[in-house]
DNA sequence: TCGGCACCTGGGAGCGCTCCCAGAATCCGC
DNA sequence: GCGGATTCTGGGAGCGCTCCCAGGTGCCGA
């Protein structure tokens, strides 16, 4: 005797009913078609507030052919530590850039074993494009993704180059400013702790760091790669100390790793700033809290999410002549490590 | 002349044709249900795999009485730098428990516009159920929601109370061990940096420390609130010292603060852990990169999300006699710092 | 022998939209 | 005035599933 329950709320028919108007006009009304009276278009939206209509998101994505729905892809190879911060300031980002748009969010992670179904998930027509946070340089699946014809956005620079779209924060020029800022302080023998080589992260800031060196024809061997934590940043921190005893700053390529080496430092009783002056990168959370406060190159996370939103939109809305990538500018935060 | 475009891969249909049987028997392989011949099953299994059939989600949500999807929602009522890592680590959890299922998951943040949109948007039968994670002890979301009928369980335990499902990590049990560890050490002037008054999170860990000091017959009156930044850390810290300059000991309420009170003991010239020990909670990366490593009471963030999936994914599976709310077990990791 | 029940199966309506098509109304230039 | 373009509108097929219903089969106890 009962009636097959049902979903809550009114359909588009019954808004269709109450605006006076076919059901194909309100649909028009609300995917924001031309070729509607403007007579139209009010009385619909009146019974849509009325009504407290609001469309039924798999009828929608099921007839029509857009998905209305967009992935954010969280690739995780290893650093997950430099990952949290990083990850949660892009997706308010993305999150942001969203609002007020019916675009569902969905969220995927990468995890090794079902690299596969996740492929043929993602190409399978149950998104219209995806956002890709890869920091690891050489993953593959923003590629596999392009290639099968998905419209992405990675976040960070990949290393393989070609011709996927991303934003990555401006790293060589982060670094070249800093760099610059620390001979400006009139230091002479600065080294640096850059990232892994297969992280465009880090080759980027190494880039930048080499390149302002050179501005001033002073000597670039004072390298040491770590990863992104603190326990290698103070492994290396101990090498570079090993190798010159001497040196007057350092420029580490994130703030995670200047932790350790600054603790290193203070360990051995170099005062910082006054016999080496220490600037990491990110101006994350740790960055105010060391001791002392770090100087670092900010990157803005939040807007990094956005862009690599608006970018993904902008491509599925058609947009031409877009930017294949984009790169966002980074700023020097003076505390007192530096 | 052009077809209208059809999204990529076979239909249910297809995969009843190559295995022999009807659709429906397909459907009900897939949503495994009983009444199929375990030879209809395999041959079902079988066809899926040779063409790679995934099905549908807009079908799916469409046609049955579910919508194969939960959301997660953070509600973020300021106090976003606590939120960041945790949310990571949550985050890991959910998806780990998800994995397998045909569940997708939603992502939401509770901005201010837009709240009223997103309770008509959860209650609209766009999702199964809400995970919402919400530190702020007295925000009305989740109550409205459990009202509404939508099954949800909370992260972090609601300062109303109620009926509302909940997981949480053991905030009382994990403060009172850090006490008693404080104790066995011999420290006899005790003091505490609580959190927020508003948030069930700061107000559990104040209760262990009352608890574990009126064990001991201790005084129970240094506690200075805090919110949860290192800034706001140091000021506390400030404070507590005034009040008691001969204090030999401070319970944390939370990492990020304890690298606020550290800096400040150690600007005071006392000696850690000599003449204060230092216990924080959380055990983020912060914990183990401070000077010194901080000892603090761990609580298991990838847990904490894998549970409250489970016991969302339980209910809606109809199962009953569900735990109402869940405490997680928290324990002491034990560094330089106490 | 025969109902009754558990097990298994296929057919087909219909979920709530979008989008194609056909056609009506209006406007323009010649 | 008239043909054509442009603007607007409604009807209805169909997206790919689920779930109800009707019905078939085999086994049991009466």
């Amino acid at each position: 005797m009962t009636e097959r329950t049902r979903r809550p709320g009114p359909r588009i028919e019954e808004v269709a009913r109450v605006a006076g108007v076919s059901k194909s006009t309100v649909s028009r009304v609300i995917n924001g078609e031309k070729y509607v009276s403007e007579r139209s278009r009010q009385s619909v939206h009146r019974a849509i507030a009325l009504l407290g209509y609001s469309p039924n998101h798999a009828a929608r994505t099921l007839a029509g052919s857009k998905a209305n729905a967009i992935a954010l892809v969280i690739s995780e190879q290893g650093s997950r530590v430099l990952a949290d911060p990083f990850f949660a300031g892009v997706l308010r980002g993305v999150h942001a850039e969203l609002a007020g748009r019916h675009v569902q969010l969905l969220l995927m992670m990468n995890q090794p074993l079902d690299g596969q179904d996740q492929v043929a998930y993602l190409t399978g027509g149950h998104v219209d494009g995806a956002l890709v946070v890869s920091l690891h340089g050489e993953d593959p699946l923003p590629r596999t993704l392009h290639e099968a014809g998905l419209p992405i956005v990675v976040g960070g620079r990949p290393l393989a180059g070609g011709t996927v779209p991303f934003v990555d924060s401006d790293n060589f020029n982060g670094s070249l400013e800093a760099v610059r800022f620390l001979v400006s302080l009139g230091r002479e023998k600065i080294a640096t702790i850059a990232g892994p080589r297969d992280m465009a992260v880090g080759m980027d800031r190494l880039s930048g760091w080499r390149c302002g060196l050179a501005e001033h024809g002073m000597a670039v061997s004072l390298v040491v790669h770590s990863d992104f934590t603190p326990e290698a940043g103070a492994l290396a921190m101990e090498e570079l100390l090993r190798r010159a005893p001497d040196l007057d700053a350092v420029f580490v390529a994130a703030d995670i790793m200047a932790l350790g080496a600054l603790r290193v430092l203070q360990a051995r009783g170099y005062r910082i700033p006054t016999d080496v002056a220490v600037v990491g990168f990110d101006d994350s959370v740790l960055a105010s809290t060391a001791v002392p406060p770090l100087t670092t190159v900010r990157q803005d996370l939040e807007q990094f999410g956005r862009t690599m939103t608006w970018r993904l939109l902008a491509e599925l809305a058609g947009e031409e002549k877009l930017p294949l990538s984009m790169l966002l500018p980074t700023s020097l935060v003076r505390r007192s490590s530096a």
